[in-house]
DNA sequence: TGAACAAACCGTAACGGTTCAGAACATGGT
DNA sequence: ACCATGTTCTGAACCGTTACGGTTTGTTCA
């Protein structure tokens, strides 16, 4: 134990009223309502307080009788690590943070019960609200958070009609990146892409696999560049897409491996976020490939270490979308119809795209 | 609004009990203790819950009875992007959550009220237990946090007689780093540190503010620094120290700059945290200088990027260091003697550090 | 037959506050 | 002397739940 010992049992309200010979209502009033009693009073029950060793009303029992929580929570997908190693999640938590910070609020990171399907913690969590950043389409946890009487926001996916939502335009975001790649005159291109389902696949994907992707955004991101380069003339089929459960640097490194292994005139690898792109540059210098001479490299998010590599991708406010999703939730209170905010994203162009190896441009030669 | 009207009000376990025609200890059992009432009454319950739109007992009501709120607070420095942009920051935040969730406690983010001593919200949260991450050694909200009857733990710092810990041994660790940098040959070194005081500072920093600094762990490591080089006799006054208020990378950058526009004939640049010495880096290629072989940059704390990077850099586990603060915290219930826990560092030599220029060589020349 | 016991359910008293409608008293205006 | 107004404080109800110590009912077994 690092408190010193009180006395017998904590002070409450009662007891401090008793101490002073006063009502519970007028200790309480000096905490809430300065202005009910003579300060002279008021004085003497901080001071009693102090002595007593008693830090002021209990906040939970005030927020039983005061239904408010002072607090909305956070559900993350099951795995925590997850979010906490890609920037462009830890933006977004930041800037929910500084959402509720501004609203006085705390944020709790809800148990997520890793892997398994156990819903309770949701159930035990004294909030006012949740913020679901990020699960599949059908999951327990977000299912548990719509049936607690609180408002509910979600962030990125899944896409669910009548609930308030805030994310980016996946496929508009895509289709612009993908537009950047076809201009640039690449038609043997590669993808990389982050978990499609909660059964783990560290490998090729096939085509159905990636149209019934649980992830409502890869499924978005797949889909825009398949229509994309369809449209160029690319058949999708022949586009080997490698797919990754976690997502770490050194997971893009591999699945670049695994895919310049078995596709080595690849022109350009196109990855579904910055992480993965990032290792993949990794891996194209352990290859000893020039980039983007002899290979061109694409991210997604616009985090700061991409930035600093120099990648070509699209940025996404991440901040805002935290922000977003608090102040939506925040004022969520009598708000009748459900909001969705779409936030603007930027093709930034870097260093790791150009036009595909000479050696190849005799296809475009007179 | 985003969820379904239910009734006129929001079911509660005594309604449902009346509805059902049961005590409302019944009702709770079928949630709590489902072998004190028969399989079938039970199911009647959970079914006229749903029917009811009841999600379960409310988390509000159960903690004010059972006396456990679920969750823990953290309480971060009153700046919070400061935590979140700091890979270092995130990955104590990381172990913490695990940690909790392992116990399936939530945790809440206190809200700090930037800048001002607002210490209410301190008050109002609703958690088991604190961790201090990391706050000056007279932070308002941790005297808030000692106040209340629960539990407490520090992270880093400060150091505090008394009160449980977890955290690095800055200062052997630092010994280490700088025996590597004078056992290379740098004897004209330069110093980039972080905040020293809440006033902020963009500058260099005088003898007595570096002794003054409210920041344990900057100290520390500034005190360390000053011993080793002036034991290998450097004179601690010559060597230039410029700190940062924020913490970015490009904070880092902007300090190295005003450092070498000032003390061009510096060698090594030595950084208390690798954000700074990435942006340092980052001015070292702006400038043209080769490292090592024209300046010599370290960092502290380990972090991914900093190790694709190449950097020399102190290492320290702070997955272990949340997650220890974690279960120090959650265990803390009964113990009796205050716990501190030292984290072991490691040295790691990177590409970034080797002997200084040979055009200085000479001093050392036959 | 009835004592013993387990299973199923219940009533009451907290848990520690906030809120609201007044009571008691003083003040000032007419 | 009377009423209106304001200040300061109080009593009781209520927030939704769980802990604790019952009671009732049914079964088993000597």
């Amino acid at each position: 134990m690092n408190r010193p010992m009180r006395s017998r049992r904590q002070a409450t309200l009662a007891s401090l009223a008793a101490e002073l010979g006063v009502s519970r209502t007028t200790v309480s009033n000096a905490y809430n309502r300065p202005d009910q009693l003579s300060p002279e009073l008021r004085k003497r029950v901080l001071e009693t307080a102090k002595r007593l060793g008693y830090a002021g009303p209990d906040p939970v029992a005030r927020s039983l009788r005061t239904r408010k929580a002072g607090a909305v929570g956070l559900l993350l997908t099951e795995n925590l690590s997850y979010a906490f190693r890609d920037p462009a999640a830890v933006g977004v938590l930041e800037g929910l943070a500084l959402a509720c910070e501004d609203a006085g609020v705390g944020l709790t990171l809800v148990p997520g019960s890793p892997g398994n399907e156990d819903v309770a913690a949701v159930h035990r969590a004294g909030v006012d609200g949740f913020v679901v950043y990020s699960v599949p389409d059908d999951d327990p946890h977000l299912e548990a958070a719509l049936q607690r009487p609180v408002p509910t926001v979600i962030v990125d996916q899944p896409q669910l009609e009548g609930l308030d939502r805030v994310g980016p335009d996946d496929e508009a975001a895509t289709i612009d990146l993908a537009n950047h790649v076809v201009g640039l005159g690449h038609r043997q291109v590669g993808v990389l892409c982050m978990r499609l389902s909660s059964d783990r696949n560290d490998d090729f994907v096939s085509l159905y696999r990636q149209q019934d992707a649980h992830y409502h955004v890869q499924r978005a991101r797949l889909a825009a560049l398949q229509r994309t380069f369809e449209a160029a003339g690319v058949s999708w089929e022949s586009v080997p897409v490698v797919e990754r459960f976690d997502h770490h640097v050194d997971d893009g490194a591999s699945a670049a491996r695994q895919l310049l292994d078995k596709h080595p005139r690849v022109t350009a690898l196109i990855c579904t976020s910055d992480i993965l792109a990032l290792g993949a540059l990794a891996e194209a210098g352990r290859r000893g490939l020039r980039v983007p001479a002899d290979l061109t490299i694409t991210g997604f998010d616009g985090i700061g270490e991409a930035t600093r590599a120099g990648l070509t991708t699209v940025h996404q406010p991440v901040l805002e979308k935290g922000k977003a999703a608090g102040t939506l939730l925040l004022g969520a209170g009598d708000r009748v119809a459900s909001k969705v905010i779409t936030l603007p994203t930027e093709l930034r162009v870097g260093t790791t795209s150009g036009p595909p190896r000479t050696a190849e441009q005799h296809w475009f030669g007179p």
